[in-house]
Order: C-alpha cells, then sequence, then structure tokens
DNA sequence: CGGTTATGTTCGAATAAACACATATAGTCA
DNA sequence: TGACTATATGTGTTTATTCGAACATAACCG
C-alpha cells in the first residue's frame, strides 16, 4: 500500500495533477467529455469558444493522461481516461455547495445580530 | 439536485476551490491537519520550513474555506473544515498511482519493441 | 498537385503565484 | 510598561498561466 505520509515529491507529482482543476475551461470539458467522448471541433462548438482555446487545454490534458485520443482520419476524438476524476470534480462540487451554505448562514446570522 | 451541467460560473468556482490543490506545501498541510490539529509554528517544524510560507497558504486554505482556526491565547490551532479534501486528495494519488504504471508499462513496451 | 477542413503551435502581452526577507501586530507575563 | 513569543503582512523579484491573433501541420478529395 502507497497509504504513507505523503512526501514533497508525492505532493509535488499529486500538485501537478491538480493543475487540470485550476481552470474553468478544462473543468468542462471533463464534464463534457464524461457525456461521451468529444472531437475538438465538436468541443469548441459545445462551450462556444474558440479552437486554439480548447487544443490548448486538452494538450495540457492529453499530457497529464487524465484524456486519450483516437483519430479517424482528420478528426482527433477525446475521450475520458478516468471516471475518478468526475468524482473527483463532484466532490468537490459538493463542499462547494456546503461552504457557500455556511457562509448564506453566517451572512443571515450577522444580519439578523445587527438588527436585535 | 444540483446535479445538472455545470456553467461557466460554476465551473469557476470550482477552479477557485482547486487552487487548494495546486500547491505542494498546502497538500502536505492538508494531510498533517488529517492526522490532527495542528498551530502554525507545528506545522512550520513538521513541514521544515518558514513560519511566513506556512501562514501564507493557511491564510489561502482559510479564505477558501477549507480550514478552520481555534485560538488558545497566542497560538492559533488549525484544523480541516472537511474530510472529503483527503478523500479527493486519495483519490488523486490513486489516478496519478495507475497513470505511473501506464506510463512505466509503455516505456517497457518502447522498450522490448526496440530491442526485437 | 491545389484546395479545404481539422487540429496544433508560436508569440507577445497581461495577469497572477510564490518566495525570501524584513517588518508589523497581538497576546502574555513579569 | 517592556520583553518575549506566535502569527500575520508588505515588498520586490522571479516564475507560471492564460489569452488572442496569426501561423503551421496534416489528412483528405478532386
Amino acid at each position: 500500500m502507497l497509504q504513507q505520509i505523503p512526501t514533497q515529491e508525492v505532493s509535488q507529482l499529486e500538485a501537478n495533477l491538480c493543475n487540470a482543476f485550476v481552470d474553468p475551461t478544462r473543468i468542462l470539458i471533463l464534464y463534457k467529455l464524461n457525456e461521451h467522448p468529444y472531437n475538438v471541433t465538436e468541443l469548441t462548438h459545445q462551450l462556444s469558444t474558440t479552437q486554439p482555446k480548447i487544443s490548448r487545454h486538452l494538450k495540457i490534458l492529453r499530457n497529464l493522461g487524465l484524456v486519450r485520443t483516437t483519430r479517424q482520419g482528420v478528426t482527433i476524438t477525446y475521450e475520458l481516461a478516468d471516471v475518478r476524476l468526475i468524482e473527483v470534480l463532484d466532490i468537490l462540487r459538493g463542499v462547494l455547495r456546503d461552504s457557500i451554505t455556511v457562509r448564506a448562514n453566517l451572512i443571515e446570522t450577522l444580519q439578523v445580530t445587527r438588527l436585535a
């Protein structure tokens, strides 16, 4: 089992991997590819952005090994390499939702306190 | 249920949250705080780095709502706000491990092919 | 071959991150 | 109050990231 104290190097690799998630376009791409595979042009239209932008982000995801490609003639289809990525993103959305709720409750509390 | 197509704004928030994970020091802090709460000085020694560096990273994690603080006199103890963060990091380590394995197999395949 | 479409890459500018080092704040105790 | 400890922040520098716009490559078809 690898489950030990994470060393500096492992954390560096892990941090590197998380680079996939710090850009909203890349997150949208990952969610889209979770629906089913898409090629670059399709993704460009789906996310209504420019093709070079999509290509660049796909390159980053590809280098991280998070998407796989298959070529059919000119078009290159991208697919998700690991469903656990979506699992991670879903968990994070849960964390996000709760953190927003906590914040909203805090604000409400502050307002009530101020009124009292 | 929030479980729908993620919009641009949600993805932006999610990407923002993931900023917590793109720095190896912050990952190490999160894992450390998963053991049990620590104060700044303790974390500084545990990760053998400088105190301002730890303080700055803790500030980022605090602003993201991922750690909570309690003050006892002068010392401020930090604790993990949500265990799901560790769940996420563990999943990612799994992804990382598999991706390294795939890469290793690929290299081996290339070498065998070259020799044949 | 030339034209067309799909995808990838280069470049420069703008913005943001992280660090070391120095300094500030704030609580405690004498 | 003054000294001491714990934590936070300001500053300047260095390095990354992202983008649009232009350009390059590569496959297909006539």
